[in-house]
DNA sequence: TCTTCAGTTGCGAAAATCCGCAACTCGCTC
DNA sequence: GAGCGAGTTGCGGATTTTCGCAACTGAAGA
């Protein structure tokens, strides 16, 4: 058995699993978009960004194509959505309250 | 804001991202179990298993009793057990067939 | 009580991640 | 083709994880 199963699920859950990249897969969830905008948004410097999404892209997660001057980034399949929405919900059964992040998390979905 | 909510989700998904841990939660989908049956399931040495129970509790994604004995662990919410089917799915799309996962893959579901 | 079995915790070393700085590549425009 | 804006890559250093060994706690039996 090559890379067995359940360590190919540990490695795709590690992948997300850094708030850098949790925000860019969100910010993907409404279309494709250029680093630029990502980078206006997320606040990081330019060069960790890029190594963020090199991460998501090595995993598979987004994919990346040029567009004229611009490097636009997408998500690799409309489940990572799905993924995301799984995540909000255990975190919404799990939090029973620490600290009142239970009122954002409402307010999102 | 507390604690950023990206941040905890981060944090839930990377809590998520180890093979022992990943393998403990698959075997509680089918409910409860002493700590003797995932040891005797895992082959890791006790005290390993022991700490990566210790940082699902932490989590909140299992829970833990004793009976006699025995300390058993649970999930502590169902929906972990669709976040993981979600992984699956994903998994699923992303490695088209770098080297034959997709059919050990197709065999669980 | 003294053992023993079931798990956990402490500790330290090895390995992996994270992240800023600097250098580099690639299109585009002048 | 020189310069520029947009991203990426290489490189360390700091931090975090991981994991085996040994010591410890707690319940149950002899």
């Amino acid at each position: 058995m090559s890379v067995p199963l359940y360590q190919a699920k540990a490695e795709m859950f590690r992948t997300l699993g850094h708030p850098v990249r949790i925000r860019v897969l969100e910010l993907l969830q409404d279309g494709p978009r250029p680093v630029r905008d990502l980078l206006a948004e997320i606040d990081v410097e330019a060069s960790n960004l890029s190594q963020q999404l090199a991460v998501l892209r090595r995993a598979g997660v987004v994919a990346s194509f040029r567009e004229g001057a611009l490097v636009m980034y997408a998500l690799g399949t409309p489940d990572v959505a799905d993924l995301l929405a799984a995540g909000r919900r255990i975190l919404g059964a799990v939090l029973t309250d620490r600290d009142g992040l239970l009122v954002e998390l409402r307010a999102q979905e």
